[in-house]
DNA sequence: CCGCTATGTGAGTATATTGTGTTATAGTTA
DNA sequence: TAACTATAACACAATATACTCACATAGCGG
């Protein structure tokens, strides 16, 4: 591998790791119902405001989320919609991966 | 959130944290092209043999890959074709990236 | 200008990941 | 069975990450 296709690929390990994250997902997925203040998205996920403050800001730099004022608020939006295909591929994974552990569960029995 | 859909997202986000990494992103660009073993996965990404190793183990935890024995050789493959729509949508969101960042460099000049 | 609300940021701590070197295992061949 | 090869597992040091608390900033109403 040359050093361009390896930055390359730093920059978009850099983009998935921005989304591997359980609250992240969350904030995703409430995103996908169109977009949300921080408010919102702090009483949806459960957790520290600056805790999700900061989630949301590493999602912004990495390019998956967007974010505009609105008064005291911050609106935060997805970039792309195809983040919501990659989330379905990310779901066919996991149910395969179940369907296997319980077959092999079934074999054990 | 309730328990459940918070593990849910856990085992979502340890999927796509089997993906966030350079090294594993060439692999699975690599096994893209079919499947292969680990003596040329380890060729082509040019990295340890026990650092490879390691890699797809976790990648195979996840469920993203999934090997068979053949002889000496151990092959890899991918588990599900949807993961290179996976990765379409992240250099989607590389691309309109840079974009963004050319635009705002233009604009300062 | 002052206080209030919504949000972001810095420091510190606990924990997890990565890469490396080394050792163990499984299959093959002689 | 002994030597050999391909791969996986272990242990450790270095690094990076997530979370919390306290404080800072920005916009609004009085």
């Amino acid at each position: 591998m040359d050093k361009e296709t390896s930055r390359f690929y730093e920059l978009k390990a850099e983009i998935i790791q921005a989304t591997a994250h359980p609250i992240r997902l969350a904030v995703i997925e409430f995103l996908s119902k169109g977009e949300q203040c921080v408010c919102d998205i702090v009483e949806h996920v459960g957790a520290q405001r600056s805790n999700v403050s900061r989630h949301l800001s590493v999602m912004t730099k990495a390019g998956v989320l967007e974010s505009r004022k609105e008064g005291l608020k911050v609106i935060y939006s997805l970039q792309t919609p195809c983040i919501l295909g990659f989330l379905a591929c990310v779901e066919e994974v996991l149910k395969e991966r179940i369907g296997k552990e319980a077959a092999l569960l079934k074999s054990l029995a």
